[in-house]
DNA sequence: CAAATGTATCGACATCTGTCAATAGGTGTT
DNA sequence: AACACCTATTGACAGATGTCGATACATTTG
């Protein structure tokens, strides 16, 4: 198993996304979108998304610099976003490679529609 | 003064909502938009928010029961999501009327292009 | 004016969260 | 095998956050 995947399988499987604005939301959807909008909740995170969408497939270990943080809160915030099915990583070699996933984004949008 | 707007007119103007996977956010960016996923990171203010929505305008005292919190944390969560600029409340009376501010609801779905 | 009603604020508290140093677990290299 | 390198986990700690009771403020009503 090269890929961590729990967290997507659940959540694209699950309740997620369904329209905000269109009816009230239920409280097992409104528990789902939040643990993905609170994952979105941090400016670290916020960047470190948009720097592995700019790089299409980036290292953990090129995060730190630019990122400005240390190695264990670097691997705190991957794994957030993993979690929230935001980011998907594959190990490679000694590496982490970390990819955004398109669909999860897209989902949220939908949301928000 | 009849209409909270200071949180606002200071999201507007400024950086908020450039497009979180084109380019490397910088770190304002990342913050205010940090701040407006903050707000719905929360599963009682998504279903707050998706109430008014609903509603089209709502008054507060009548997300109490829906909800299932007291009064005080209405107010507190109506705070939070105005102070993101997802929220405007206006005061007729006693009563605090909440609506949704859609293009702010529409510069986050942007962000996430 | 006095009472009633809706809202905001304050104080307190438990929980969650972001951060880092230290350490452990893997993987490639020499 | 021994070492170097990258990542994940643990422990600790300060600060933020969600919640509510008590209270103060504002507005309408009697």
């Amino acid at each position: 198993m090269a890929t961590k995947r729990t967290a997507l399988i659940e959540l694209d499987a699950g309740v997620c996304c369904a329209p905000l604005l269109a009816a009230p939301l239920a409280d097992d959807e409104a528990a789902e979108l939040a643990k993905v909008f609170a994952a979105l909740g941090d400016p670290v995170r916020l960047r470190l998304l948009s720097l592995v969408a700019a790089g299409g497939e980036v290292c953990s270990c090129d995060l730190e610099v630019p990122l400005g943080k240390s190695q264990p809160t670097i691997s705190h915030h991957t794994k957030a976003l993993a979690d929230a099915g935001l980011l998907v990583g594959e190990k490679r070699g000694r590496w982490m490679m970390w990819r955004v996933v398109p669909d999860r984004v897209e989902a949220l949008r939908a949301a928000l529609a």
